[in-house]
Order: structure tokens, then sequence, then C-alpha cells
DNA sequence: GTGAAAGCGCTAACAT
DNA sequence: ATGTTAGCGCTTTCAC
């Protein structure tokens, strides 16, 4: 029963003018007299006509959509990603970029074989103008299969082999400078670390980073335990920790989850923090503040590395800058309780 | 530079049959002879066809894509809606329909009259077969504008005034008894309440539930501390509940991060949970879990009751079902430590 | 400055 | 069972 929604043709004879020129006057081109611009525009009003976006996108192979996928391995993957505080910085980045321009996200999810292939055949089809990449693995096929389908793609974190991609990226290693020299600047001299699995090269570089401001400042190199950026790693990691180096004054953890863990910890064996133990998560994610204490943080720009990449990749897609750039943020350190 | 996507044209050319034939394999349309079936199937392998989505919307009217909305009111908002963990489930939920059906959610923010306005034509443009919307105001005027824009629509809770449209919904009624019975069996004699916002029924209705039990076990009916379903109101009404009524020993909250909030609030002041004061929240949400303690608290299926929204968007889509439903789902108590 | 006409790549009658 | 044909609604030369 639905009335067909009004078509340019529509309009134009409302208007009494041809399709062409109403085409105009809804893209704006110039060259369109003032009078015949009004008398289009209230024909549009009156008729309430509105674009049809695949017939547009049809000739001017243009959606106005980007894809935002999250790419990784496995499992219980989809259900997880958004539990990370971290993905909703990343879409509130990309979004405030992306409506500014009047484009809209895809969001994908790529934790499969069969999922990445679904991922790449969609953009190729024409359904997405390019792709924002967040990978969670550390060596992602999909950014290779994005480029050999020549679909414009950014990345969120340089890839580790060296990709000709876009990508913005984090100084992590001055992240782990600047956690470093804020413990020692609070006089903590038995040092610890909680870091990341070895094969991600953002929680290498935050440890060497760690390491090296340590090394210029006369101290050895701390003892690391392991996590894998959950809580409960955290939780584990200082436990180890603690058994190994009871006398430990300093902790820094590779992000806030994990350093949350360390805390419940901390207090569960009577630590005060951060008169007896200090804590220095990475991130800055909403739980350095709701955590107790508040954690002091090595703070991650996201919100405004993801419009970065939103940024970069309309670039790319409008022609304006077609060789892969690579951006790289600044950290921030954030004081609280914690340390 | 780009060598031209190839067409149905080049795939038929290759196999040597004509276009139509073609489209019949690709979409998987019976009577089609199995040796050109193959044929064309290695031609389409071949030359590495991708049906292109813009024409074939054009046509059938269908994009494969919905809509996912989060519409509500003001201010920085679009900032805040993925720092709760709620939206991150939704999307589980509804990503994990929609995959199964190859279709793909687009996020659209509808924060203002303005981005209203902008969703409302996105989805009138046909870039999407239907709209499923999670409202995070009262008196949403969204739902409104879709309907009248003809889109097929499904809302995640219902709204506040009867409008003739599809949605899911949990018994919040049902959940507030559920905390109710479970603090009285263990005891408890001096209840208290972390409420919502008065002008949400969800809330209403979690208190109208909570106090009804009280009544049937013969209890008075509790205090209750207004709160706004964030951390900082829920250790505010906590310290406020503490103050009036120091020897409380029993608390419900609205929701999660509120019964969070709490339970650092009465951790502070020396309080042990349970033993001194045990704490029901609502949701189950991620930090449930991870709170100290780990939280007891009524489960609401999000990530069902989201799927279920798509469903009933695509059974409405297809013209399967046509006249609207409420889908309400049953709540879950889920015991913990906190109480 | 405006209109006529071609065609983007696909599906779906209809004809065979 | 397969091919022919007519559009879907729009942008964009190219004439005027």
């Amino acid at each position: 029963m639905h009335r067909q929604a009004p078509t340019l043709e529509d309009v134009a004879r409302e208007a009494g003018v041809s399709r062409a020129t109403v085409s105009r006057v809804v893209n704006g081109v110039r060259n369109v007299d003032p009078g015949i611009q009004d008398l289009v525009r209230s024909a549009i009003e009156r008729t309430g006509y509105t674009p049809n976006r695949a017939a547009r996108a049809l000739v001017t192979r243009r959606t106005g959509t980007v894809a935002l996928i999250v790419s990784g391995a496995g499992d219980a993957f989809v259900g997880h990603v958004f539990a990370d505080p971290f993905f909703g910085r990343v879409v509130n980045g990309v979004v405030g970029y992306l409506r500014l321009h009047a484009m809209q996200p895809v969001l994908l999810f790529a934790e499969s074989e069969a999922a990445r292939k679904q991922v790449v055949d969609y953009v190729r089809q024409g359904s997405a103008d390019g792709a924002l990449v967040v990978s969670v693995q550390p060596d992602d096929p999909l950014p290779d299969m994005l480029l050999s389908a020549r679909v414009p793609t950014v990345l969120f974190a340089r890839p580790a082999r060296t990709v000709p991609v876009s990508c913005v990226d984090l100084d992590h290693h001055a992240g782990g400078r600047l956690a470093a020299e804020h413990l020692v600047a609070r006089g903590r001299r038995r040092l610890a670390v909680i870091g990341a699995p070895p094969d991600l090269r953002a929680g290498r570089e935050r440890l060497a980073g760690f390491r090296a401001a340590l090394a210029r400042a006369g101290r050895d190199s701390p003892p690391v335990a392991e996590g894998a950026f959950t809580l409960d790693s955290g939780a584990r990691a200082m436990a180890a920790l603690l058994r190994d180096h009871p006398a430990v004054d300093g902790v820094f953890a590779a992000n806030d989850l994990m350093a949350q863990g360390a805390c419940q910890v901390l207090r569960e064996l009577g630590r005060r923090i951060p008169e007896d133990v200090a804590v220095v998560g990475f991130d800055d994610a909403d739980i350095a503040v709701t955590c107790r204490p508040p954690l002091t943080t090595v703070r991650q720009p996201v919100e405004d590395m993801a419009a970065a990449m939103a940024r970069l990749l309309g670039e790319q897609v409008q022609g304006t800058r077609t060789e892969p750039r690579t951006l790289v943020f600044e950290p921030e350190l954030v004081v609280r309780q914690s340390a």
C-alpha cells in the first residue's frame, strides 16, 4: 500500500523543469537561475522528495558510507569486543568526524577466515567507499586482503609487517617513558611491570620505553609479569610479582584494565595505594576514573586518533591524497590518586 | 588507474550465456542447467566478479542493511553512549542475528533535533531496510518520525506512549521482585533502594516490583534515594541513605553501575559486603563480574533481546509479519558475592 | 542557463 | 531452461 516515494521526475514535473535542473539544484551545482532554484526548492518541499541513495551511488560510485571493521581472531570474539571500552572510544571518534561530512559508518566484524572474506566482499561490492580497520590481532591478514582488493584503507595501529597503507598510532615508547619518569619522581625504588603479550608491538614498545627511562635514571631493569590485557590477567600478574618481589613499591601496567586487577589484589593483601605501592595504568579508559583509587595513567587520545583515521580515509577516497601516511600521536600522563 | 570492476555482462560474455542466466546463478534461482551453472561459476571465479550492491538495491528496493539508531537527548551524548557497556551488548546481539542473514548494521546517532532529521532522511533514502531504535530518553520523538515516514521499525523497550510499533522489553516488575525476594531470603530486615529517574518507566517498574514483593512478605516500604544510572549518582545515593538510615543492611540498586558506586561508598565507610550490607544490582553488566565484591544482580538478557529485535525487524521487512508485536523477556537472578 | 539523452549494473517480466 | 528487454532513479556529457 506504499505510495511510491517521489522521484526526481516527479519534482521536475511539479516545478515545470527538467530532471537535470532539479538534480543540479539538489547537488548545489551553480549555473542555475536563482528564480528557478526557488521554484525547484518549493517543489521539493511540496513533494517531500528525498534522493535515492542507491541510484545515486550507482552512477557516482560513491556511497557515503565507510566500513568500520573490527578485526581479529576468534571465538567469542564479537561478544567481547564491546566489553572493552576501547572500541566505544574508537566508534565515538570516527562518528564525530563522519557526521560532519554526512557519512555513516557500517559496523563489520571480521573474526574468522569466513567473516574476513564476507567483509572484503562487502566493501568490494561498492557498499562502502573505504575501510577503517581496528585489529586486535598481531598479524592480521585483513589489511592485505583489503589492499589487494584495491579498497581505500586506514588502520588503527601500525601493522607488524610494513604495508603500504595509512595508519594512526601512538608513540608507545614515549608512553612507557612517561610512566617510568612519574614513578621515579614519586620516589619509588622497586618497580615492576605488568606487561602485554610479547607479540604485540604496542606492548613491547611501552615496555621498551619504560626500561629506557629507568636505565637513564640509573635504575635496574624491572621484573616483568606478562598479562593479557584483561582484569583477571592483571590480578594474576600482580599476585605473581608480589610473590617473587614482595618489596615492590611501584607498578606499571600496560593497560588500565590490568592496573585495576592489580589494585584489587593489592588491596586484598592489605597494601595501600599509593602509599605502599603506586600503580600507573595505560589508556585512560573510563575505569581509570571509576576505579578505587582513581588511576594515574598514560592517556591514549583514542577519540582523536579515530577521528584522524576517518579524515585520512576521507582524503584518500576523494583522491586528495594518495600516498600512505602514518600519523603518530603523543600520549599524556594523567595524574590521579593511584600514583 | 582502476581497472573497472567486472560486471554481470563481463561474466556472461566469458561464460557464453546471457546476463539473466548469470543473475539466476548468482541469486540461486533454480531452473538453471547444472552444466551451465558450473560454466557460470567458473567464469565468476576467473573474472573475480562481485555483484554491485547499489545496482541491486536500485531494482530490488532492498539494501541488506538496517539502521541501528541510538536515540536520546543531548550534549556530550555520542561521547558517552559507548561508555555504557549496555550498548555494546545490544550491538553484539544485533550483529549476532544479522550476520546469519547476510545483513549489516549501520550505526546512527540521533541526539539532537537536527541529527534526528538526518537519521530519518537517511532511512527514507532507502539506505536501510528498516530501523532498530534504542532510546535513552523517556519521551523520544524519533519512533513517531520513523513511523510516519513508513520506515519498518522495532524498539528496544516500550515507549512511554502507546505507539503501534514492535518492541522488545524486559519484565522489569519481575526483576524488582527477584531482588526483593533474594534480600528477604538472605534475612535482611532494613532494606533500601537506589532508584532510577522517575520518568523512566523501566525504573518505576523495577521499584514497583520490589515494593510489591516486600509488601507480600509483610515488610514496610523501603526508603528510596534517586540515582541517575551513573556510578557517581549511585555513590551519592548510598551516602544519603546511610546518613538517613544508618542501620540499613540490604540495598537494591536499579542498575549495576550504581550498585558499584554504592559498594565503593560502603567499603570506604568500613561496611563489609555482604556481611554488613547486602547489595543487589540490575543488568548483569560486565562490571558485575569485575566489581569487588562481584555483584549479585538481576540479569537482563540484553543480547537475546537485541537479537529478537533484529528478528522482528527482519520479519517486518520481508512482510512475513505486519502487525506490531511486543516481546517481553524474563529477568534472572544471578547470585555472586555481594548478596 | 537549461534540456535531451545516455547509461551506471542489476533484476524480473515476458517471450521463446 | 534460457535469452530479450525494459526499466529502477539518478548524474552527466553534450547540444542548444
